[in-house]
DNA sequence: ATGCATGAGGT
DNA sequence: CCTCATGCATA
């Protein structure tokens, strides 16, 4: 009664809504980077954060990190610019019911989450303080031995070489093998930017890519949002989602200028549409609180989650999505630490 | 361009 | 309940 996804990466006859509500080109602004480095929004609590809640955080934390440091954790997966030996098409065989449709299988690192490096120590004084203005990095990976978000790519495997010990010089060689280059953040960088460029030539807006794509009937390959368009330009992604989308993207690209080179009339307009959806929006004074547990525990139990939802007068599961978010962008590509 | 949300797939 | 890919709604 209430599962009418207006839109599904399947479009089997799905009115694909889309209106030119945006002009072709508006702003193009390349400054978006709000990366994921040393606490760059928490730079500016530092100096101006507000005692009590600070207090506040410092409180709950510590009672967080006590219980928490007593038990195994679960790391996430990361991404690294992997090295693939074999020229497997990563990401072509797409094809999935529903949305993830495009996965690109990953690894595990022998890594270690620095983040969880505040343990013991740090708790028996915590220093709210101290702690945002060294909380070391984010993006680094958290490694996990199982890669999960299969679905697609299980054939195309890589074997990835994650050779700690010298990391893989990029871009020195000019022998790489197919797949690498894929997969290089540089190579997905200056395509975005090539994409972008040629995409606005030919007049056609991020909203409008992400329903055309619906239209090269790609398997498993639906359309997208303008989120998403936008995100790919603009590098926030994960770095596995841009090399999944990557060829995708692509092969819209080529396509829409052959069809503009030789006529360019096909505007397949669909109509329709209809959803309200609210956005909570969090207040300022309480996104500064979050922020500053964020920095001491990103990963607070679901008691945590209770006591914080409870102190700033919030959802409980507001808080929790707002969490998973927060651990989301610090993932982000952009410089994500990762080079 | 981005904030908050949903849902699939995994533990 | 998490992570991840994505999207609606909105600034």
């Amino acid at each position: 009664m209430m599962s009418m996804n207006s839109k599904q990466p399947f479009s089997m006859h799905h009115p694909i809504l889309h209106e030119p509500k945006y002009a072709p080109i508006h702003t193009s602004s390349e400054a978006i980077r709000r990366a994921c480095l040393p606490g760059p929004q928490l730079q500016g609590n530092i100096f101006g954060f507000d005692e009590s809640l600070l207090r506040g955080a410092e409180a709950l934390a510590a009672v967080d990190i006590v219980s928490q440091k007593t038990h195994p954790f679960k790391p996430d997966a990361t991404y690294h610019t992997m090295s693939s030996v074999s020229c497997t098409p990563t990401s072509s065989s797409v094809h999935l019911p529903h949305h993830s449709v495009l996965t690109t299988h990953h690894s595990h690192h022998p890594h270690h989450q620095p983040s969880q490096g505040l343990d013991g120590d740090l708790l028996d004084h915590l220093n709210p303080a101290l702690t945002l203005g060294g909380v070391p990095d984010v993006g680094s990976a958290p490694s996990h031995p199982h890669a999960h978000m299969s679905a697609i790519n299980h054939m195309a495997h890589h074997t990835q070489s994650m050779n700690l010990s010298h990391n893989h010089v990029l871009a020195t060689h000019t022998a790489m093998s197919c797949s690498e280059n894929e997969t290089d953040p540089r190579e997905l960088e200056s395509f975005a930017e090539r994409f972008k460029q040629r995409r606005i030539k030919l007049g056609v807006t991020q909203a409008d890519v992400g329903s055309a794509l619906a239209n090269l009937k790609i398997p498993g390959v639906g359309c997208l949002s303008q989120s998403t368009i936008c995100r790919f330009e603009s590098l926030t992604l994960s770095h596995n989602n841009m090399v999944a989308l990557k060829p995708i993207l692509e092969a819209w690209l080529e396509e829409a200028e052959r069809a503009q080179r030789e006529k360019m009339t096909k505007p397949e307009i669909f109509t329709g549409g209809d959803k309200k959806r609210k956005r909570t929006s969090i207040a300022a004074p309480e996104k500064r609180s979050l922020e500053a547990y964020f920095a001491v525990q990103p990963r607070p139990s679901s008691e945590k989650i209770a006591a914080i939802a409870e102190k700033l007068d919030l959802k409980k599961n507001v808080v929790r999505v707002w969490f998973c978010n927060q651990r989301q962008k610090q993932k982000r590509m952009k410089f994500s630490a990762t080079y």
